[in-house]
DNA sequence: TCATTTTCTGAACACCATTCAGTATGTTTG
DNA sequence: CAAACATACTGAATGGTGTTCAGAAAATGA
């Protein structure tokens, strides 16, 4: 996990990892059928890390106020942790495998903005009705906002060192805009 | 191109693109400095041909019809060109060189957008102020949808299938939620 | 101590992007 | 025409990649 993070998912090799951890290539895959394998493992990690952070860190008892601390949450989570990040929701390699990973793993970070937004819609807070899309359509945001930085889309809007407070607008923007 | 759209960029190597033209693969570095330069001349293209898709579908008089219509046209062009809007907004690869490149071209499209937000906020027909802000905010969800379906992020919420009709109604509900 | 199981090795395979000395072709000049 | 030059191309070599597997080493049990 440590070298995925420092170096990226596709400049860290077999033959690395071999060498860091003083074994032969060979026996990586003694305990791993490839490597894609490997990132599973610390996806189950990073999952469950954005998780904790919602839990520390967006626990308002206002449903509504609740929510933006989770989009405020997400999107700071997606640029303090830019690999983990990406290992999370842009890279290539996985979900062709095992599928109930992602509903036992990520499922619990997605259920935990899925309840807020029920609480939030059973009072009738929001300008909106159905959980799922709204749910999806936040997730976007959130995801898009993060991952166009990410990939460097955003280089004609601001200064890098101005994103973060433009993508915490942005978030804040579209919350507020679901609210009634 | 060809190659590029039907096995994706990683997978088709400077030996496969050599072989297919019937060259050596040192001549294809005669005239690109390496494979990323490939890559920019085939996004260069495929701006284009999204700014294409914008100019021919989302021309509605009515400006909030039109943000209606380029954010269904996103949406769609993603849907149907997955390996080329992997080129051109998930890979890792450019950004790096020449960002006059995507002022020029991925700026053409993100300007037609911004426009037509313009004319809307022009017209106070819309629930927000800051032009650019709400810019990025409607490119984060349409691009969000988009790439976190192609990146099979999102099967937990529907069959394969039913995705464009969901990623469809987001789009459009979020669309709904700016109009005034 | 010896047999058995478990763990590990590292060379080999088939790829990859990239480089570069050398060759072939085309063009221009004396 | 021939020699000089310019352009175009080759393909082997370099140093990487993920992955496999016969065989060696270490640990365990009798």
């Amino acid at each position: 996990m440590k070298m995925f993070l420092e170096d990226g998912y596709a400049k860290t090799s077999i033959r690395n990892i071999a060498d860091a951890i003083e074994y032969s290539p060979g026996t990586i895959y003694l305990y791993y059928k490839d490597k894609d394998e490997l990132l599973y493992e610390v996806q189950r990690d990073a999952y469950g890390k954005l998780l904790e952070e919602f839990r520390t860190k967006a626990k308002h008892k206002d449903p509504v106020k609740r929510l933006m601390q989770i989009g405020k949450t997400y999107v700071a989570f997606g640029l303090a942790n830019p690999e983990l990040y990406d290992l999370m929701f842009i890279i290539r390699a996985p979900m062709n495998v095992d599928e109930e990973l992602h509903k036992d793993n990520g499922g619990d970070s997605f259920d935990y903005l899925l309840t807020c937004l029920k609480e939030c819609i059973d009072k009738d807070l929001l300008r909106v009705k159905d959980v799922d899309l709204c749910a999806l359509q936040t997730w976007s945001v959130a995801h898009g906002l993060v991952s166009l930085n990410l990939r460097c889309r955003l280089k004609m809007m601001a200064e890098e060192k101005e994103m973060p407070k433009i993508l915490n607008s942005a978030i804040e923007d579209y919350v507020k805009l679901l609210i009634k």
